[in-house]
DNA sequence: ATCTAGGTTCGAAACGGTTCGATGATATGC
DNA sequence: GCATATCATCGAACCGTTTCGAACCTAGAT
């Protein structure tokens, strides 16, 4: 347990009485060497246990082989995912990943994106803080930027994101389906694309039923369950409470289930939720969560795969296209929806395991 | 948009009109520089967008300003919050982090523990799979090495972990004490010295009680939903079942959940169930959950300064002690715990909000 | 025996910084 | 006026790799 040295290909080249260049041939498995002095050399790499130093590679190669990754939250189970699918992706293909949190803080992620630059990551995923400070960040970017989840407001960038507004849109036709003519859609600052789109999708599905929205039903905070909370109570205290709460992203959901709970109101009898977001908890919630799933984990791996992608056009110097992909959710129907009370005799609905319905494109 | 050239302090050094040690004075504000070429100097900076090649700078440092992570289970909520810990530490102290994910298979692990060194990062956390795989991870580490969560069997390392046995003891005791005496610990592969001082923490209680502990009363299983939800049937479905549970981590407490909610038992009245690990979930799952809290933050920023602390004494050559932090877990008492049915009229428990019981040491 | 071709091995430059000793300019003391 | 001290600036070596052209060796052809 003494202090460990490490070892230079100089010391490996000493050992096996050759020269650096034929050590690093051997290594790479490059250019020819004849099997004694291949033999000779790996016997001398496994005798010092040698590693050949990432960083010098690296600042011959010109690549780090590390990808950088700004998350708006890392806390968030949503994102999690996400990263766990870059994660996997990465590895496989041999790259390793920085994480950084943004905390939902867009100088903190200017900075963190500065950081990557400087360490000369080969590629920035980025899962930004809203859709507005996104454009400065394109500048000063030296390696392929990849937008998850949230994209910056009409610019032409690398990009995998969910349909959200579609997914919104078939959530809700599945709510006026149940019988639901007042529905409140509680989301996060509206500086995000996604909720942006999700409320459009809202709209839209409102629109073709020619329900008109109130003011009161689009209610905006913070996404965490402390507002969801609140805005919670108070729509479910006020003189004309919605019939069914659509919430946009999963924190606040829980903020509506604890709302629910506290006020003792029986959720799907008197009022029905449905969230963004699935997770492992959603169904031991009280009661199991109906939600929208996002392929978490897919978006991830696509991320990887345009950064790599768009590091491989650029080795060969073919031209980098800047490509959108957009990705399916799915309706998970639980028990945590139902018809309004007042039409609950005469239409039953039930939903004993949990199914999955696509949506489809607008 | 076009592709973007970086910049090398030679290139500030032509621009400024000074020579590339001038310029490295003045990126490091080291040494004495004219206030005149420091401004020439900084204008070239700024004019090109010149960031200093990280990696070029660590060669000659020897030291990459990167903290590598290696996590169980990068998906399992204690291990995000102890990533978060570790980020905001580390990004305050001027680190980045590399995360990897050993999904649990130690092959795998030390696969990744290979490849942190390759990138020569300047400390390692490790969350390791496993307390005997361990050994084998000390050799070839040539940077402080930092054990999280759980330790190596008997040997010498820096490590911050929670007081998994008192914790347990003192969870344990707080069933007793509610008049329960057939209760069923479940537990992940004891292959974990978390598991192994939760067990014992359990062992030591029941013993003070002159309890004995029955064959069937200690389950292993998988750490995830779906194991804890099998034992969780075949527990509850015994010819004597528990009158409560109390599982070692948090993905088979929620299998537990389920599992009681499958069978329509009624919790606590019927059977208690006591968690390890508290979450965001924990408040409105159905019932708010008991659980013991583990300062999962603290963990994480208690690593990194090891680490960094580690990082210095070795620098400045002062012998690098091993230190070994143990951090204090706390009961949270919700509403999945109360007395046990028969005696539940004698003894009326209630608890409305949650309270913290802070555990002591054995 | 000499020349050439082919195949291994080697030496040195380069990547982009930091650092230290050398150099040059300026001021100070006699 | 000259030696000396001080201060700002510079040049070059170095960190650990990769890579490319040079050098070397052997064998085959003439």
């Amino acid at each position: 347990m003494t202090k460990q040295i490490t070892y230079t290909m100089r010391d490996v080249a000493r050992l096996a009485g050759v020269s650096v260049s034929t050590v690093s041939a051997v290594v790479n498995k490059k250019g020819i060497v004849s099997p004694e002095l291949t033999e000779r050399v790996q016997r001398a790499i496994e005798a010092m246990g040698f590693r050949p130093h990432a960083g010098a590679r690296g600042l011959r190669l010109g690549s780090t082989h590390i990808i950088g990754m700004v998350l708006q939250d890392i806390t968030n189970p949503f994102f999690v995912e996400v990263m766990r699918g870059v994660e996997e992706e990465a590895i496989k293909n041999g790259y390793e990943i920085i994480v950084c949190n943004s905390n939902g803080r867009s100088e903190l992620e200017q900075k963190h994106l500065n950081a990557l630059y400087t360490q000369r990551v080969d590629a920035i995923l980025l899962a930004p803080c809203d859709s507005y400070a996104a454009r400065e960040v394109l500048v000063g970017s030296h390696a392929p930027l990849v937008f998850m989840d949230c994209v910056p407001m009409r610019a032409e960038v690398l990009s995998v994101v969910t349909d959200n507004f579609a997914a919104s849109l078939e959530a809700t036709r599945y709510l006026l389906g149940l019988g639901h003519r007042r529905i409140a859609v509680i989301s996060g600052r509206g500086v995000h694309s996604t909720s942006i789109d999700r409320v459009e999708g809202f709209r839209q599905a409102m629109e073709e039923a020619h329900i008109p929205i109130l003011g009161d039903q689009l209610r905006n905070g913070e996404s965490n369950i402390e507002s969801g909370y609140e805005i919670g109570l108070s729509l479910l205290r006020s003189s004309d409470p919605p019939t069914a709460i659509f919430a946009l992203n999963n924190r606040m959901t829980l903020g509506i289930l604890k709302a629910l709970r506290e006020l003792r109101i029986p959720c799907p009898q008197q009022v029905s939720v449905l969230g963004f977001d699935d997770f492992d908890w959603a169904a031991v919630s009280d009661p199991p969560l109906s939600a929208i799933a996002q392929p978490t984990d897919e978006i991830g791996k696509r991320a990887v795969e345009l950064a790599l992608g768009s590091i491989r056009a650029e080795e060969e110097g073919a031209p980098v296209e800047k490509r959108q992909i957009v990705l399916k959710c799915s309706l998970r129907i639980r028990k945590s929806t139902g018809p309004p009370m007042k039409i609950a005799s005469r239409k039953q609905y039930r939903s004993e395991k949990s199914e999955a319905v696509p949506t489809s494109r607008p």
